[in-house]
RNA sequence: GGGUAGGUGGCGGAGCGGUCAAUCGCACUUGACUGUAAAUCAAGCAGCCUCAGGCUUUCGGGGGUUCGAAUCCCUCCCUACCCA
């Protein structure tokens, strides 16, 4: 179970209106209420996500209330980040959707079947729907202009001459009377959220007249600032299956290592200042990458998964063999090369199939293929290889 | 309401009648290197054609001028800035 100084600083970025405060509240004992608002978007859970999942599942084991909040409503307004794109409404079977599958996924994290202290799944369109205009018009008095505008998002955009839309002013009204609608003691978002947060915290004081603390933990990012799992392609996803959680861990940088460790993992801050110490004597990172993948995938699967999948990667990649699960296909009905690797799914396009001929990206039973003209005459068994990680079996 | 500057590929951002399928940066893909990476280097990055060549569809939407348009004209839509 989480201690009271893991709570307050491991994985956490700033809490307001400080530390100390809610330390106060803390150790009297008292069982507070605390939420996370989460967008029903029905996108995948990365890794980058699990960093403030976790720090409300060490809140639920210390036996306070926590609220997954589904916001329907906003995400029902449409998110302002993509500016031109006209965002689709959700129907209320989507958003149903998407919030189960959201559930499913944080469910690996959060309890929300505990007998006794189940983690509590709202909807904020519950109360948003239901305000008026003036109910509106009320909330929006309670900020200025100048305040807004603080928000460094919207100041980049106004430096920028980018267009800032006026419903965007509402996103922090809308999140912010989550708070005063639930009423609760304490929000946790990534430190992207702090203003929208602290909105709440202001609301909370002048509806409610009470504190809402906000905590806010760190995002996830290498040294140049780019937050893990959010490229294409290279997304963590912790629904993976042991071997590609393995693999994609693996594949992170070496600057992200210690941090990981302390935001992704159990594994006691003592150890990972060893960790560290260790790193900067300049033992092999591989070896500290190692166990940190071995953590997280023991954390999502289990232990057995976690040594079979490091099994895996050792064979696969560090003596370059071939995985042990191999996707299985009927041989293609032409033997022309290029349709051969678009039928397989092994290239988007024959364009694309070319470009992997010509680069070298292409092995048909190790061996390397590089003349597309030729006719490729495939058996049952083969194994075809593009590029280190894509490999089908022919059957 | 008036004036000015703009809308280009996933993003940023050049180009301003032909040599533009569109410089460049990021992202992405493949190869080399390696520790599996990262960094670095090389190549690629609209689609199609048995392809050192050719064809088709792209530069906010629609229409036009021209042998030829991302580039000029008309019109519509959208954005920012200044003035009211």
């Amino acid at each position: 179970m989480a201690d009271l100084d893991t709570l307050l600083h491991r994985g956490v970025d700033t809490i307001y209106p400080s530390t100390e405060a809610l330390g106060e509240l803390l150790k009297g004992g008292k069982k507070i209420t605390l939420y996370l608002g989460v967008d029903p978007t029905g996108a995948l859970l990365h890794i980058g996500h699990t960093v403030v999942l976790r720090k409300l599942a060490q809140f639920q084991q210390a036996g306070h209330k926590v609220i997954l909040l589904i916001g329907d409503f906003t995400g029902r307004i449409g998110d302002p980040t993509g500016k031109d794109k006209a965002r689709v409404p959700l129907t209320p079977e989507q958003l149903a959707d998407n919030a189960q599958t959201y559930k499913e996924q944080a469910a690996k994290i959060l309890d929300f079947d505990h007998p006794t202290n189940p983690v509590e799944l709202r909807y904020n369109s519950t109360w948003l729907a239901k305000l008026t205009f003036a109910d509106v018009i009320k909330l929006a008095a309670h900020f200025t202009v100048q305040q807004m505008l603080e928000r460094d998002m919207f100041e980049q955009r106004l430096q920028a001459n980018k267009p800032i839309s006026m419903h965007e002013f509402f996103y922090p009204l809308m999140q912010g009377y989550d708070s005063v609608a639930m009423d609760v003691d304490l929000e946790i978002g990534g430190t992207d959220q702090t203003f929208n947060m602290l909105a709440g915290r202001t609301l909370q004081k002048e509806i409610n007249h009470r504190e809402k603390f906000v905590i806010t933990v760190p995002l996830l990012a290498d040294s140049n600032g780019v937050k893990i799992g959010k490229s294409e392609g290279n997304v963590i996803a912790i629904t993976a299956a042991p071997a590609d959680l393995y693999g994609k861990i693996m594949a992170l940088g070496d600057d992200v290592i210690v941090q990981s460790f302390e935001l992704c993992t159990d594994v006691p801050m003592a150890e990972i200042k060893e960790i560290a110490q260790q790193l900067a004597a300049g033992e092999n990172p591989k070896f500290a990458k190692m166990r940190l993948a071995r953590e997280i995938v023991t954390l999502y699967h289990n232990t057995a998964a976690a040594e079979a999948a490091e099994a895996e990667f050792q064979q696969v990649f560090a003596e370059h063999g071939k995985p042990t699960e191999i996707p299985k296909l009927p041989i293609p009905t032409t033997t022309e090369a290029l349709t051969v690797l678009v039928e397989l799914k092994l290239a988007d396009n024959k364009s694309a199939a070319k470009r992997l001929f010509e680069q070298g990206g292409v092995k048909l039973n190790d061996v390397k293929v590089t003349d597309w003209k030729a006719p490729l005459i495939l058996k049952s068994g083969d194994v075809l290889q593009v590029g280190k990680r894509s490999f089908v079996e022919l059957c």
